[in-house]
DNA sequence: CGGGATCCAGTTCGATACTG
DNA sequence: CAGTATCGAACTGGATCCCG
């Protein structure tokens, strides 16, 4: 109860209702990225995606996909020939959020290295 | 067995080695991106950070800024002092990261009711 | 104040089997 | 080919207690 001081002296503005958490539910997983950014290249079917996406279940892939179709990023364009056939492509919506995301891409090759190093500097036993 | 076409027209490069998945493992989770957000403002103490990030828990806070300072993207700062004392802020690699960062953020905020509209028209019942 | 350790609930996710 | 359904394993994340 008592505490020895009060704490909060500088508010740290802290943005609560800030968009950032919103774009985290949309590409803060592990999977929407990667499906973005490959469908940045061209359409692709779902077979293509699953091969494409090394180590997606087609469980993770199916929820995921449905995800970015419901939050307009991607388009589901399914055709009624044998074999069935799905293609999916980027909104344009979706092409838009392809321009901040090739920055982190960029982002990650230009500092892949330091980031490896930091690692390898951590977890060394000596 | 007998499939009825072979269906590796076209590879797809997929690059899986590419380092997008090693970003996502940075910040593919629910916190980095808010704690790199927030320490880009300025210095804070665990506390401060503790009380930016809403919803956050102790243990989360804790593991996430391990994660980090491991990652290169954050030092950490003990003081021994009484009450004791931390200070958490970016390193320089973190201020890169903040670039991009902010693409993505303003991104979020410059299209926020698209993402709210396609939902609501995915949802709607009607 | 800044954590570490433990326990436990909720969720995520992959493997498998099955459908149209 | 493109899914759906189910199950169990693994991980996430919060609550609580304790220590320096």
């Amino acid at each position: 109860m008592s505490a020895t001081h009060i704490d909060v002296p500088m508010p740290v503005p802290a943005d609560h209702d800030c968009p950032t958490r919103e774009i985290l539910d949309l590409i803060g997983d592990k999977w929407s990225v990667l499906i973005v950014v490959l469908l940045g290249k061209r359409t692709l079917r779902f077979g293509e995606l699953h091969r494409g996406i090394e180590g997606i279940s087609q469980r993770m892939l199916t929820l995921t996909l449905r995800a970015l179709v419901r939050d307009g990023l991607v388009t589901r364009t399914p055709y009624t020939t044998v074999p069935p056939r799905v293609d999916y492509s980027l909104t344009e919506l979706g092409r838009t959020l392809l321009v901040p995301l090739s920055a982190l891409d960029a982002w990650a090759h230009a500092h892949r290295d330091d980031i490896r190093a930091a690692r390898e500097r951590h977890d060394s036993p000596g």
